[in-house]
RNA sequence: GGAUGAUUAGCUCAGUUGGUUAGAGCGUCACAUUGACAUUGUGAAGGUCACUGGUUCGAAUCCAGUAUCAUCCACCA
């Protein structure tokens, strides 16, 4: 503390959580009261995001943060702008996730899973959780600054959430876009569910290839790394042009493998096969494999049969001796039959890809099964013409109604869908949106199977509910999340928000969920509302360790965002995570760099404490340019506004970001604050700076609020809702250029110290040209900052001149240290010249160069040209008159 | 196997549609600084822009190929 009464340094913790009360005591968060209170025009565009809501699983990790400082900042960007700025906040509940989650810590601290519990009870365990999760992402995030519209807060699980989700089920069912299907799905068993293709995580395994045949007589031998499975082959595949196999395509071979009852293998010719790997034939498994299901759906007259249960085990078609034993033990017994009968050919160790759950981190077996799928591919009609919902999600990126940051992810959409099949949104497990389906109950049949079922689907119940039975499985948790941007402000009611705020203007999330979510977004907003969610995708990278390691709890290096917080504040860690950070391009976040943020918080704290002590009353005057340091400001800050104004415009965070830090900190603070000690012009030393904390609030929202308060005790608005600086008339280039030079020259005295180890106490004279007006005006500023005395050209001795190439000064002739070290200097920095000299010469004799380069480039090297000369003729001077 | 991206100073990265001695921050070194600043200021050193070709008057930038790394996708039995 000193006579200000502001601390030396600041103290975030001082101020964050009550700035944070304040703000959110406003009401500005919510656009409605801005309105009222005529912060913002009733008639202003608007401007809205849809916070991509947390899992409900745990606590925020640094990419959350890094989420949250990016919007935080557009959003307040858009709020100061005027714009009518509405951020949403919400959370999901992560149906398998969460149930993972909860179900896990069950096991481990009760040795109970969630049959033990049964539905209900379990439920409301997974709920509690949810519950407490909520609340402390809710605590973290407002730490963050964060400036939500908390008045509106949704959970994708909510009533609200849940009607949107039933009412999106029943139009698509309706339509005949959501259908149910027997088809092969990606079944976990540690999860006792299915996922979806795209929550398989692929990774490399060895295996053993072997090469066999059913049988002796079987003509063609085949390949396959899991045995076990070949038990349910019905067929086998080859070429219909393989001239090798030709002959046998439509026989019927049966073949007796050890089980109870012989394979009927008939030889099918398909396309499909590539008639150069491995035998040119496959062993066909309708059951347990996705593409050789859809051969069987091109060929009907082959059969399917599952030998692989739900439980992971082999089922009774395996037949007796496989029956209920593992697959890793049927393949086994399988291979070792094989081997036994003579059958296997070979046996090759390879490296296959296997797809595993990401959630329960299980190997996943290919079974069929009745689910409930979307329809991607299926044409039907909008606008009179005919389209897919696949057309309808390419159709919005390419035609640009949506652009996504960086463009290159673009091809990685269009790439995914080409390559998409139909969803598959049922899942097994309890935590979600149950299907609004309803199956007629009816009496058991002998083998306890549905014959013919009556379905209801609605987004009620039946009316006789007694009579029905709702569909026990939930739904994929994408389904929800796909609906976030409206469901969120209040669709399928036409809501005053739903029309004011949709489409959103920007979706900033993650590049890792582009596929999950970003896409189904757009899918489903282009289905149920006939438009697009979003207008710019706004993709951030991963947040990784200084060593650009994945943060993870293994390798022990994660950052928690709220130890952050607690030792250096919210402001260092949001700039940390946006400067030198540009979209799709992961992020390195280092303790380095968030010290060096937190510094510059302090810094620009330590400029308000000189600012109070230097202007104790707030100027009233307007700013006024009376010197060249006055227009040279002011004519930076100009250009500052626009730059930062047109960078945020176009969402360059990073690069607003790094010109502000450059300003603030190497022009403002390096040279304008050095300058007011001499000059002391307070209007414009005040103006710039509340100009900068204005520019900077959307950045570092604590420490400008709280430097705000500072400065006007007792004064009750908020810099939260200041308005932006707008462009302003004061560019000056000419003042650019004098300041530019003055500096130099600054910085060339300043080095003649440190050169020549000049004292001091002992003044520099410096003697400007009779033609520098500029420097002799400028004296006071020289004599400071350079610790020089500024004199007449003729008490410069001839000899003292000598040694200075650049400018006309004087220095004591005892002070030179080296002569012949000087010397050396000169003579390389002539070569130099004289080689940069003779490269313009080249260009500009060469008439290939002067007939083709614009008219500017010639004058740029003719300019160049005449400096050089001139420099080396300077230096040549100084050379020779340094050796007399 | 396919796709996308990266490769620039010791480290982390900028480098806009090709335009002429390649930039910043951190780190290093030198000097100064305790009167807004857990410091800060001024300056210096440090780069054959991964490699090889090509296009061009001119290439870090465009094209082709090579290498290394990363990520995503994929039903190769």
């Amino acid at each position: 503390m000193n006579e200000t009464g502001i601390p030396k340094t600041y103290a975030a913790e001082d101020w964050e959580d009550a700035l944070y009360r304040k703000w959110e005591e406003s009401g500005f968060f919510n656009p409605d009261i801005c309105i009222k209170a005529k912060v913002t025009a009733a008639d202003a565009a608007p401007y809205s995001i849809v916070l991509p809501p947390p899992n409900v699983t745990g606590s925020l990790h640094s990419g959350h943060a890094a989420m949250l400082a990016i919007q935080d900042i557009l959003i307040r960007y858009h709020r100061m702008r005027g714009d009518r700025t509405l951020w949403l906040p919400g959370t999901d509940h992560a149906a398998i996730a969460t149930q993972s989650r909860v179900e896990k810590n069950l096991i481990e601290q009760e040795g109970k899973n969630r049959y033990d519990l049964g539905r209900e009870a379990f439920l409301q365990r997974v709920e509690a959780f949810a519950q407490q999760s909520h609340d402390s992402i809710i605590h973290q995030t407002k730490k963050m600054g964060a400036s939500l519209d908390w008045s509106r807060e949704a959970y994708t699980l909510d009533e609200k959430r849940s009607l949107a989700v039933r009412t999106a089920f029943k139009t698509m069912f309706d339509d005949g876009i959501i259908y149910r299907g027997y088809r092969v799905v990606n079944w976990s068993v540690a999860g006792q569910s299915t996922c979806s293709d795209d929550e398989l995580v692929h990774i490399e395994r060895e295996a053993i290839l072997y090469t066999f045949r059913y049988s002796k007589e079987f003509p063609i031998p085949i390949a396959t790394t899991r045995p076990e499975t070949k038990l349910g082959d019905t067929a086998v595949a080859v070429h219909p042009d393989d001239t090798r196999y030709q002959q046998y395509i439509g026989q019927t071979f049966t073949a007796d493998v050890g089980a109870e009852k012989p394979l009927e293998i008939k030889i099918i010719g398909d396309p499909a096969v590539d008639p150069k790997f491995g035998t040119g034939a496959v062993g066909v498994t309708p059951a347990h494999s996705q593409t050789d299901f859809e051969m069987y759906e091109r060929h009907p007259d082959i059969a399917l049969v599952q030998v692989i249960g739900q439980d992971g085990k082999m089922t009774a078609a395996a037949g007796t001796g496989y029956a209920g034993l593992t697959t890793l033990d049927a393949r086994e017994q399988f291979v070792a039959w094989l081997r036994t009968n003579d059958l296997i050919e070979k046996e090759e160790d390879v490296v296959q890809n296997v797809g595993t759950s990401d959630r329960f981190n299980d190997v996943t077996e290919a079974l069929p099964m009745r689910q409930w799928f979307i329809a991607v591919s299926k044409e039907f009609e909008r606008d009179g013409k005919t389209v897919t919902l696949k057309s309808l999600m390419q159709d919005a990126v390419r035609d640009k109604k949506i652009a996504i940051l960086p463009e290159r992810f673009e091809k990685t959409y269009f790439h995914w869908i080409d390559n998409l099949r139909d969803w598959c949104i049922s899942r097994q497990i309890w935590y979600g949106h149950q299907i609004p389906v309803w199956y007629k109950k009816q009496p058991a049949t002998d083998n306890g199977q549905r014959t013919t079922e009556e379905i209801y689907c609605g987004v009620e119940p039946p009316k006789d509910r007694e009579d029905w039975e709702q569909d026990p499985d939930t739904l994929d948790t994408w389904f929800s999340s796909g609906l976030w941007t409206f469901s969120t402000l209040g669709w399928p009611e036409q809501t005053e928000d739903l029309k004011t705020y949709h489409p959103t203007s920007v979706l900033e999330t993650g590049y890792d969920i582009l596929f999950f979510w970003v896409a189904r977004m757009i899918l489903m907003s282009e289905y149920l509302l006939g438009e697009i969610p979003f207008k710019t995708v706004y993709l951030h990278g991963l947040v990784r360790d200084e060593q650009g390691r994945k943060m993870s709890k293994s390798l022990g290096n994660i950052l928690d965002p709220l130890d952050v917080i607690n030792d250096h504040g919210a402001d260092a860690l949001r700039l940390a995570l946006v400067i030198g950070s540009t979209p799709g391009n992961d992020l390195k976040l280092s303790d380095e760099k968030i010290i060096a943020s937190r510094n510059f918080v302090n810094k620009l704290w330590n400029m308000s404490r000189y600012i109070a002590l230097a202007v104790p009353t707030a100027p009233t005057a307007a700013p006024e340019a009376k010197t060249l340091s006055d227009r040279w400001i002011l004519s930076r800050l100009s250009e500052l506004t626009d730059a930062v104004t047109s960078l945020l415009d176009h969402n360059h965070l990073s690069l607003a970001s790094e010109a502000l830090r450059d300003f603030t900190w190497n022009e403002f603070a390096d040279w304008y604050i050095e300058v007011h000690k001499i000059e002391k012009n307070d209007a414009v030393l005040v103006f710039v700076f509340n100009t900068l904390l204005r520019l900077w609030h959307p950045f570092m929202p604590f420490a400008t609020e709280a430097i705000f308060q500072t400065f006007n005790p007792g004064r009750n608005d908020l810099l939260m809702v200041a308005k932006w600086p707008e462009h302003m008339k004061t560019r000056d280039e000419e003042a650019n250029a004098q300041f530019t030079a003055l500096q130099g020259l600054i910085a060339a005295l300043r080095n003649l110290r440190a050169v020549y180890r000049i004292d001091m106490k002992v003044p520099l004279q410096y003697s400007p040209s009779s033609d520098s007006a500029l420097f002799r005006e400028n004296a006071p500023l020289i004599e400071r900052l350079a610790r020089a005395t500024v004199t007449t050209a003729q008490t410069v001795s001839a000899q003292a001149r000598i040694i200075n190439p650049l400018f006309d000064a004087s220095v004591p002739l005892e002070s030179i240290i080296d002569i012949e070290k000087e010397r050396a200097r000169l003579l390389a920095e002539k070569a130099s010249a004289e080689k940069y000299k003779a490269g313009i010469e080249g260009r500009l004799n060469d008439e290939r160069f002067t007939s083709k380069a614009p008219a500017h480039i010639l004058e740029q090297n003719r300019t160049a040209l005449r400096e050089t000369e001139k420099k080396i003729a300077e230096l040549a001077s100084y050379i020779e008159n340094l050796a007399a």
